[in-house]
DNA sequence: ATTTTGATTTAGAATAAGTATAAATCTATT
DNA sequence: AATAGATTTATACTTATTCTAAATCAAAAT
């Protein structure tokens, strides 16, 4: 029961995403659609983004700014911030199953998974620092 | 340099999250000092709490919902969030230096700190749904 | 004791991100 | 061509938070 109806909004949504090099918010989304000749309604691009994260089609990211980010990535993955510079990157290096373990045996939870936001400084902005 | 200038309002702030039990948000904070028959403005929350978090008094926590959240405990730890019923509670299990280090060797990134929210079911939940 | 200065609080307006709603439009099926 | 169902649009609304200007407070200097 994972019918998949692709209107024209929501390709050209899904299609900015899976374009981008990096990881969109909303705003971003409308603006590069905006770039491309398209002219959809706010409520249309959120509703498009939600539909294409219940489809398992897109991720969202909630990296602890106020806007959502979305990446097209959906395979189990972290993300790293820059502290510097804001530029996020992928992790793909997993979680240690071990550690989650640990965690269920200390609260009692049964552990589905885990969002992780590592903060660090990329290497550009490091090189960039030691001038 | 951290001169803390505690005024009568941040003081009762401050006591609010301190004696919470759980993870309060600034609207939490709001209604538990009215209910201690405090009446400030809400500007004024706003700035204490994040005084006290620039004065390492308090944390600020993301956890992906719209609303901060606050705790008083500031030594190293991550959350868990039940699924379920929303629930916060405290995850002391360290993240393994080990991942860390192949997060910074994966990414060419300097790694600071990560911040994890686990997501899983809490021990009552788990129970009410076996019913 | 009074003035000055700087910090803080207040009330309320402003902003940002996202949701809700109702009408209009599109799409597929009868 | 008519109906039903889903989608889009425009716009209003909500929530969380920040900003602003005026009022108040507190400490230091006169």
């Amino acid at each position: 029961m994972k019918t998949i109806n692709l209107t024209t909004q929501r390709q050209a949504v899904y299609d900015i995403v899976r374009d981008a090099v990096d990881h969109p918010t909303a705003a971003d989304v409308m603006n590069r659609l905006v770039e491309r000749g398209h002219s959809f309604a706010y409520g249309t691009v959120y509703n498009s983004l939600r539909y294409l994260t219940d489809k398992d089609m897109i991720r969202e990211l909630k990296l602890g700014e106020t806007a959502s980010r979305y990446d097209a990535r959906t395979d189990d993955h972290q993300h790293i911030v820059c502290e510097a510079c804001g530029k996020v990157d992928e992790v793909t290096t997993a979680i240690p199953e071990e550690w989650l373990a640990r965690v269920a045996e200390e609260t009692g939870y049964e552990v589905e998974g885990a969002h992780i936001v590592v903060e660090g400084v990329c290497a550009e902005c490091r090189s960039k620092r030691k001038k």
